[in-house]
RNA sequence: GCACCCAUAGCUCAGCUGGAUAGAGCGCUGCCCUCCGAAGGCAGAGGUCUCAGGUUCGAAUCCUGAUGGGUGCGCCA
């Protein structure tokens, strides 16, 4: 059954219509004023206006029709015309019964599926995660997690970087250390091992040490330069070592992103779209979007009124509303991201099913480059610009404001907040002491990691996205307060009341409202499916938070105003264990949307 | 210089397709376990929604400008 939201929603909509009124008047919402309405319409003021009718006439008109909904208890007007509804206990029942029934826990598909890829994650091969990687990944994971549990075809794609000056220093300075490796014999034409003679220490070293001396040495820094060069002609030795590179590192990545619970269908890199390069340069040529200039091809994306010269105080021109060029090729016959990203479009368009829209989950100081890239796909046809999506988000701050950073002023790695996390989670455990007794080691360490999971993933993404948020690992393991511990709490009690219910023998039963608390906890579930459009519509997980964080302390409230496997009326309690089962369903339903795990018992 | 993101309680954040008394969490004060997990709940104090104009019956929300903070701007990706 849809929601009450909905359903009001149509019922309004339909009354205004028979006024002769828009249909968009009628939309419902939660109320404001909990003790004197459900949900509330504001539509006939704003309809008042458009129609130049009396607002309270216009709201009376309504609040007859809509009173007379089979789901509402009655439907009054109060103020200049605000409509107060509140529904039948017999309608929260259904509603209630419905989330504990339901595979969706509440919620329906949305109407409009696409076939969506999500692009996010972006490591780069032998250089280690930062905290930079970590909203890409948790955010990413969960709008495709949100968006596929909403009926979209999703496609995720890591997007590896893989290519460019990099792999260059890498391959160079195995070479330095290995010279007789048969990768750099340019007459031995093969086969090369399977298994890859390099480990991701290796990798870890080789990068930061060849990139030191590529900046002293400008001599070592063309070598590398040559050898992406030879990597890009396609010398065999060196598209094996990058086989291997890639290899190894992907092993290495999805450690980490395991960790996070995050997931990619697809862990596709730029190496994999650089032949389409070529063949992308000509068209931009040829459809005349590509013209010289210093040596290198560049492509106007400016549009009418951007690039306005202005002549500044000091005398000289500058550019208002400025909009660079991107670059197609350089000076040196190579490219950059922008190219490597347009070729990226093409190989997704050429997909079996191409995606009807991309996202990419990048940070917002890449807004630009989004916007130059996104305007390129549609000069040159690739794909129209409203389709491609930058789902941008703020940086995670250190208490001072500015980016997290290590106590040495560096960049702080991605492994090591994992670890704090872990750490920090077992410390609360232990301190709090409430795990029972008889739990052994194994089950202690995965309560932790569900602990560090949680606490990670629900910090990140409670906050709306565009904003920077400050990291403070003390406040996000805690258990009291808006976090990912005290929502796996709220689920874990649940599960242990309805355990303990089991084997005493009390069954669940139907569900039937008899106090407010009960009410606002079932309307608090009636809101999961509306949340959860809202956060695939703006591509904003923070909203899904919301809903579930609301749900829990609305649990919370009604588990401390009544018995529930303590009742004694055996009616009242069978329907209450019925709640909390729907309940749980929806909270674990939601928290598997959001990346967290839920254990058994903690 | 130009562009993008942001500014709400002491702190960390929701609310922003305009609507009734601006909400949470932390911290602070006071209650509630001889009934299911108190890692919980209930109640209270705490706000010129950065500032100044404008639109409107009505603005935290929309528009303009200022101030403050973050970020980016053709040969690294």
């Amino acid at each position: 059954m849809a929601d009450l939201i909905r359903i009001l929603t149509d019922a309004c909509a339909g009354a205004f219509e028979g006024l002769g009124l828009e249909r968009k008047w009628g939309a419902v919402r939660r109320s404001d004023r909990p003790e004197l309405a459900d949900f509330q319409c504001n539509g006939a003021m704003g309809a008042a206006k458009a129609a130049g009718r009396k607002p309270r006439d216009i709201a009376e008109d309504v609040a007859a029709k809509v009173a007379g909904h089979p789901a509402v208890e009655s439907c009054e007007v109060a103020g200049p015309g605000f409509l107060n509804i509140r529904v039948t206990a017999g309608i929260l029942a259904e509603r209630a019964e419905d989330v504990r029934a339901t595979a969706m826990a509440g919620a329906e598909k949305a109407s409009d599926p696409e076939r969506v890829l999500l692009d996010f994650g972006g490591a780069n091969v032998a250089k280690p995660m930062h905290v930079g990687h970590l909203r890409t990944a948790i955010i990413g994971d969960t709008l495709q997690r949100v968006m596929k549990f909403l009926g979209d075809d999703t496609v995720s794609d890591t997007h590896l970087g893989d290519w460019g000056l990099q792999m260059g220093h890498l391959v160079t300075e195995l070479q330095d250390e290995q010279p007789d490796l048969s990768y750099f014999d340019e007459n031995y034409a093969g086969p090369y091992p399977e298994d890859p003679l390099v480990t991701i220490e290796d990798l870890a070293r080789l990068y930061p040490q060849a990139s030191a001396k590529a900046k002293a040495d400008e001599a070592r820094n063309q070598r590398s330069q040559e050898a992406v060069a030879e990597l890009q002609a396609g010398r065999p030795g060196y598209r094996a070592l990058l086989r291997h590179f890639i290899d190894v590192s992907v092993e290495a990545l999805k450690a980490d992103y395991g960790d996070l619970n995050v997931f990619f269908d697809l862990w596709k890199g730029e190496s994999d779209v650089d032949h389409l390069i070529p063949g992308l340069v000509e068209d931009f040529k040829a459809k005349g979007l590509a013209r010289k200039d210093d040596g290198a091809w560049i492509v106007d994306v400016a549009r009418e009124g951007e690039n306005v010269p202005v002549e500044a105080k000091d005398g000289t021109t500058k550019l208002k509303n400025a909009m660079p060029p991107i670059m197609l090729v350089n000076s040196r016959g190579g490219t950059g991201y922008h190219t490597t990203d347009l070729a990226t479009i093409a190989d997704r368009m050429a997909m079996d099913v191409p995606p009807e829209r991309i996202l990419y989950v990048v940070d917002l100081a890449q807004s630009l480059h989004f916007e130059q890239v996104f305007r390129a796909s549609e000069l040159a046809g690739m794909m129209p610009q409203d389709r491609l999506e930058h789902i941008q988000f703020g940086t995670v701050n250190g208490k001072d404001g500015k980016r997290l950073r290590t106590r040495e002023g560096g960049t702080f790695r991605l492994r090591d907040l994992i670890d704090m996390a872990l750490e920090e989670a077992e410390r609360k455990i232990e301190a709090a002491g409430k795990l029972p007794e008889d739990m052994g080691a194994v089950e202690r360490a995965s309560v932790a990691e569900a602990v560090a999971l949680a606490a990670l993933r629900f910090a990140d993404l409670q906050n709306t996205r565009t904003t920077n948020y400050v990291f403070d690992l003390d406040r996000f393991t805690s258990f009291e307060g808006k976090t990912g511990p005290y929502l796996l709490y709220a689920a874990v009690r649940i599960k242990s009341l309805l355990r303990r219910a089991e084997e005493e023998g009390l069954r669940a039963g139907d569900i039937h409202v008899g106090s407010d608390t009960e009410r606002a906890l079932i309307l608090a579930l009636d809101g999961f499916g509306q949340a959860l459009l809202a956060t695939r519509e703006k591509r904003m997980p923070h909203i899904l938070c919301e809903h579930i964080y609301g749900l829990a302390q609305a649990f919370s409230a009604f588990y401390g105003a009544h018995p529930i496997a303590a009742e004694k009326d055996e009616a009242v309690r069978a329907s209450r264990l019925g709640l909390c089962e729907a309940v749980l369903k929806q909270l674990e339903t939601g928290l598997d949307l959001l990346g967290i795990r839920v254990p058994e018992r903690m």
